[in-house]
DNA sequence: CAGTAAACGAGACGGTACGTCTAGTCTTCGG
DNA sequence: CCGAAGACTAGACGTACCGTCTCGTTTACTG
């Protein structure tokens, strides 16, 4: 048996750390700038002062360094503290979604993020990791936040908190994606008023 | 003053009605079997028999060609028939979300409709003309079933149509595009039950 | 029996005649300016204006560019012309053999000639292409000069034409392809001088 | 001041013999394997087990390894004798021209010899080293061997002691090297026979 | 016999050029 | 004169090596 015939795998300990903050920082500027198509292994190179075989190295794919770029943010500890709970659910998800609607609407956001959520609708192993890596922990605290307020009775027994999250989120998502209209605060209002009103405890 | 200085646009009625099958039919054959990644311009032309030329005169970009080939599928008298009216909004929801949900799982259909998706979420005119070929007309038909429902006093008198039709079709689409989990059936049922759930009238 | 499964040939009759006179004049400006090393096909098409695969679409490799550009100046008629035959062999030879160490030492005609020399020593397919086009018939001519002084009684009449040449050219490739020394007139001359007392009739 | 501020020289004393060996040795496997063009450091180190820097440290480029290669070969004791000198020269040199040709026909040396070849052709400084090391010696025994016979008496005393050898290796060489002919023991004998036809001294 | 300095194996790095692929345009020719 | 065929310019792709530059690890001389 031979050792180690092909391992392939770089080593991880001896990798700079400084080409990868140039290569995930030039990644999110030219996204921002020409947009997904425009995004170039070769652009991201020249941009970043760095050979391609160093991005290939580490990556495999241009939507991979954009994920690696916006997981750097979102492993900042805000975006970990999870939802707010001031006992009142209503106002805690409007609070949320008018937030996520802002984000939405910052262009600076929207170019990476729109980006890899195409890439993510085309590639199944990507979207597991976009899933996993971005949208999961997002996910997780609304139904953190729905779980407390049924424990509390706010809603009734018996909702299913995954079909809660997805009735809060899918309408968001799919006009954001297919630009189904504007992202406003009334638009999050009123997604919340009516899904909440479907989640009550009925009358006994 | 020159007759015609810069004729951009060709003559439409000279032109080859076997060749525009021929293009709409190697496209969806060459998505079906190799993903939207593989569908290039010069495979279509060679799987058609065509020029490429003959592409570039009469469709902007391989999503026009899906999005033509898709929409001579939907014109089809069946789709236009809109929603089923037995009296029963929930039963008849539940019917065509149900349908759907078998739609979106067959291969045939996914793979150039996921093609469509992908494009249109990347690509603002092409997601307004998708929207407006293809997704308007099925979601004008819950519309109007809902408007009818609500007439007929099974729904709020303040219902918003719009918010309705999205808490309806957006956690579907969601679960679908990113993958967030299957299309069932008892997914669907879910999906009508809650939603009809906010929308009932008040008790007085 | 499918009619043609892969052709793979291009059509030479629809061939741009500007882009191979383009191509094959930066490649004789580049080897000169910069040396084999450093002729690219890159460098060659940016100089010529050309796409790169219009550059493999039609050349094997770079040196079958140089051979072409160099060919095309070997059609010209003056070197088809054969040696000249004033009737003294050795003062003929002279003449030739001088003009040709004139022409090895012009950079101008030594650089791209060294670089095919170079490749056709290293590669054996075009070795033989080489020697097709470029030196045969410079060899040939040579060869017909010498015929004629053997057929005048100026040579012994069972002298080999083919050692003959070979000793008048042999010496003179080799120090000029290994620097071995300057190809003056002097050198041109003693070579003659001494082969030719090698090739007389004997004394009966 | 600081002592020795850029040594750039690495200590010869330290170098490592198994290290040295083992690239010479690569590099003659990898050049009959695959021929020069596939002869790269990278392969070379690998091989070898080696690192790169090891290479760089000791020679200035690929060319210079195979001399360095060769010259190992060549500075066997068996190589340094010089001619033979029976007395008959014309048998002398056909014994060492045969060799030659049955040298040059063994493809173990062949390859690296060609390639050396090739290098020296195209960078001049390379030239010069291999005419040092490895042909001048060989023509230096040549011109010690043709100087005895021309002392006694067997040939011309007005011989031109360097031209008469460049014209026993010259179109030996040119054969070769371009490829122009098999290298014969008749090809040798009928070089030598000419060749001396030409040096004999003129009849008084 | 430790300390230390340099050569070592290893391989990541910034680069260049490769040969291939596709986009979108331009040209030729047959029907 | 439209359409098929496909050659064209352009440029990104992913790979192979280049020569340089660290890393730790031997290795051999020195204090």
């Amino acid at each position: 048996m031979p050792p180690t015939p092909a391992p392939r795998t770089p080593d991880a300990s001896r990798r700079s750390e400084r080409s990868r903050r140039a290569i995930l920082e030039a990644s999110l500027e030219l996204v921002g700038e020409a947009g997904f198509q425009k995004l170039t292994i070769e652009a991201i190179a020249a941009r970043a002062g760095v050979g391609k075989q160093t991005i290939y190295r580490w990556w495999p794919s241009k939507a991979a360094i954009l994920l690696d770029a916006f997981t750097a943010r979102v492993e900042d500890p805000e975006y970990a503290a999870g939802l707010p709970d001031t006992g009142d659910l209503a106002a805690d998800l409007k609070t949320v979604l008018r937030a996520t609607a802002d984000e939405f609407t910052d262009p600076g956001f929207e170019a990476p993020y729109r980006a890899l959520a195409v890439a993510g609708a085309a590639d199944a192993e990507l979207s597991r990791q976009f899933a996993e890596r971005l949208t999961g922990p997002g996910l997780a605290a609304y139904r953190d936040r729905l779980r407390a307020a049924r424990e509390a009775g706010e809603l009734a027994s018996d909702v299913d908190l995954d079909l809660a999250v997805a009735l809060l989120t899918g309408p968001f998502f799919q006009r954001w994606l297919t630009r189904g209209g504007p992202l406003t605060h009334a638009f999050a209002d009123a997604l919340v008023d009516t899904v909440l009103a479907g989640l009550r405890p009925r009358d006994a």
